[in-house]
DNA sequence: TAGATTGTTAATCGATTAACAATC
DNA sequence: TAGATTGTTAATCGATTAACAATC
């Protein structure tokens, strides 16, 4: 990266919304945008956009705006999606399932290898070719294998468990769904998605309607 | 509630936190807290916890700190989670039976009347008790049971045909998976639970380990 | 009482918005 | 060229941190 200078984590939250914007405008075929278009669609100011933008390149042109096909790209690069990714599901349950199912994160370029689970009726069964393993086997799976990402979709209790096998193994992300905050090594990331905490934030605007200040 | 003052929405996402904490506090039998150890647990600062209590009343004692319980359910009321939610999902796929078996949200008190689909080979079909029902029947049987919730399961395409659903239906907060952002009336609320946005940020943070401000 | 820790005000820091010169 | 829109600096706003008096 050619920049100097550190890019705020409120920024980056936001570039996959770009993205995904972009993605759709390119598919329907539109190939030129303005900061104050982009302002319309995501509900953040134009202003914001494009100094949001300016943190990584002047992608702009001034007069015309952005080349849709061009910013998709560059946003791709910045958040990685120029990569092939390897990934597998600890606990093949319905979430594990479900993640494994979706094709979306394997055109993104997050390929699932294999599904782990101790529950041995589950062992042995394929989700759309992904094999579902025992976990006593995953961590020399990961190794053998050259994964990069493991996913946690096991019970809150085992998630530290899990987490610790995949630090052993060498694995560099974690993408956590069990609602507990695992420890890992400063050098390994971990990007919680915790349902339960959105569900709450739910509960709380649907009761105070007026209490809290609108943003996003 | 007897306060003046909104309350900002950052801070308003951090208090499932506390609440999951201070649950597993409470299940520990621990019951007292300072507000510097839940910074330890938390992350956040001890000053910022005190400011984020202090927007709801002054649930602390000097030279004492914090009861757990009677703080848990202080949160719990300003979060809602002393009511019982109805709610109904649309879209019975992996992703939407994974969430009607999840008991943790049973728990909370979100409790799922019926999975509903298009697809006759799944309807019918009983998930834990709740049944898959087809999606022409999902508008009356909302307005007949009184379903607070709904929550999207459902492709991207067909996302904001449900959401326009569940407003005519009444429904006054909508819990969103499919990765598009989709439009309701302001007095509805829309909490989205965007997958690919969390998942390309971890390829952020994995491609660019020193190049982004760390907080949360 | 002495020690601890809150509640709250003031100071700092960072993020957003506004404004406009640069330039396509 | 004239009009449009970026890139970027400066101004504003809001959120976090620091500090400490209040008080249990």
């Amino acid at each position: 990266m050619e920049r100097d200078n550190k890019v705020s984590i409120t920024v980056i939250r936001r570039l996959p919304k770009y993205y995904r914007y972009l993605s759709d405008l390119l598919n329907k075929g539109i190939n030129r945008i303005s900061s104050q278009e982009l302002s319309n669609m995501t509900g953040f100011t134009a202003s914001q956009i494009r100094q949001d933008l300016n943190n990584f390149g002047g992608f702009g042109q001034q007069g015309y705006g952005y080349n849709v096909e061009e910013l998709k790209n560059q946003l791709g690069k910045i958040l990685g999606l120029d990569k092939i990714y390897k990934a597998v599901i600890a606990g093949a349950g319905n979430l594990g399932q479900a993640i494994a199912n979706y094709r979306g994160f394997q055109d993104a370029g997050f390929e699932v290898l294999s599904l782990f689970d101790k529950n041995p009726k589950l062992i042995g069964i394929k989700i759309r070719d992904i094999e579902i393993r025992d976990i006593e086997e995953m961590e020399s799976f990961i190794k053998e294998n050259g994964v990069d990402i493991g996913i946690i979709t096991v019970p809150k209790s085992s998630a530290q468990e899990i987490a610790d096998i995949y630090v052993r193994s060498g694995i560099k992300g974690i993408w956590n769904f069990a609602p507990a905050d695992i420890k890992v090594p400063d050098d390994v990331i971990v990007e919680n998605v915790h349902l339960n905490e959105s569900l709450f934030a739910l509960s709380y605007f649907m009761n105070n309607k007026n209490d809290y200040i609108r943003r996003d």
